[in-house]
DNA sequence: GTTAAAAAAGCGAGCGCTCGTTCGATTTGA
DNA sequence: TCAAATCGAACGAGCGCTCGCTTTTTTAAC
């Protein structure tokens, strides 16, 4: 096809990116490779370098677009109980997330998708936090950046937790132990 | 050399288990090749095979070493603080068993190691909330077995922070954040 | 005690393979 | 008709691994 439609660019763009969540999701960021992505997404070998400067830019992008798509409902349901619902429920899809933050480790561009996951997952635990501080939920005198980060870090080893299927108890039961760690009183006399 | 000592077999063994962890540490898993961990052992490509299978065979045994090595001075302490101090403090060694963690979703000759490992801290663990809750300094009714899983959550996470670097707030706040957690009241009620 | 045979450790060029990527030919919509 | 999108064979590099060779220590025969 020749100079073809915005919209066509785009979808084509999408494909890639879609084809590349599943690969990484079934084989691991170690065994993604472009030959397995173009076949899924139906494409052939020299297509990619239309739509991507190569194989680590398509990474990138698709780290970008899970940082997005993954935090695109947080706060809508105005309740961590239920974030904690959709990260850990049984019809929550397994996050690719711990496995891009083992790789920033060693690889700068990657860490710096995932710091700004983080901050954007931050921006939007705090008004959680200071809602439920208002209502009397949560410490009220608690600093609440302070309590938002420990939040995010329990947070974070759920997620791996559900990627890896690693779970001892039940859902609910970790879950609820989570929700304990938020109302635990004592935390403010810590964090204040 | 032919049919050499015991103790020798044995040192170069550990040599290129070290060599392979220098590797990991520096490059990550992804970029572990056998060429550089036999250089920087000093040895020749042929002679790996003299001491393991093959690649696989070596990371496992890495894993395993990890495992045991990590662990080793958990519970010597008799003190959950210093724990934390051990894995978040400044002198401490980055750990890379968060990449074996992400690693273990897709193997699961790796998914067996880690699991094990994790068997093990949860064994040492119990001893150490046992006996802050005999001591009073945790709710004395709750269920050890929930309380060490929400502990090992949240050492997960600082472990995989404190290998990723990518602390916000300081190792002292973190540190007294997750004491804060061992401590607080309300979770007798959620997990008794 | 000397020496030759045997065995195992170490070596390293090179194999087969897969990877990401390139590039000229081809197809297709504007 | 022309430019852009697609194709796919091929390339160079790097991977894990092999295998025949050399080196070195143990063993054994005398």
């Amino acid at each position: 096809m020749p100079k073809v439609s915005a919209e066509h660019k785009a979808a084509v763009r999408e494909r890639l990116l879609d084809a590349a969540h599943a690969c990484l999701h079934e084989k691991g960021l170690e065994a993604l490779t472009t030959r397995e992505i173009l076949e899924r997404a139906g494409l052939s070998a020299g297509t990619l370098y239309h739509y991507f400067s190569g194989k680590d830019d398509l990474v990138m992008a698709l780290a970008e677009r899970i940082a997005v798509t993954e935090l695109a409902d947080v706060g809508a349901g105005d309740d961590l109980l239920a974030l904690v619902g959709r990260v850990l429920g049984p019809h929550a899809v397994p996050s690719v997330l711990p496995e891009l933050r083992a790789r920033a480790r060693v690889d700068r561009h990657v860490r710096r998708a995932v710091s700004r996951y983080d901050e954007v997952l931050v921006a939007r635990f705090v008004p959680l936090v200071e809602q439920a501080q208002a209502e009397g939920r949560l410490a009220p005198d608690a600093d609440a950046a302070a309590l938002v980060e420990l939040v995010e870090l329990v947070f974070e080893a759920l997620q791996a937790r559900a990627a890896a299927g690693t779970f001892v108890t039940s859902h609910e039961r970790v879950a609820a132990a989570f929700l304990s760690v938020l109302s635990a009183q004592q935390i403010q006399g810590v964090l204040a």
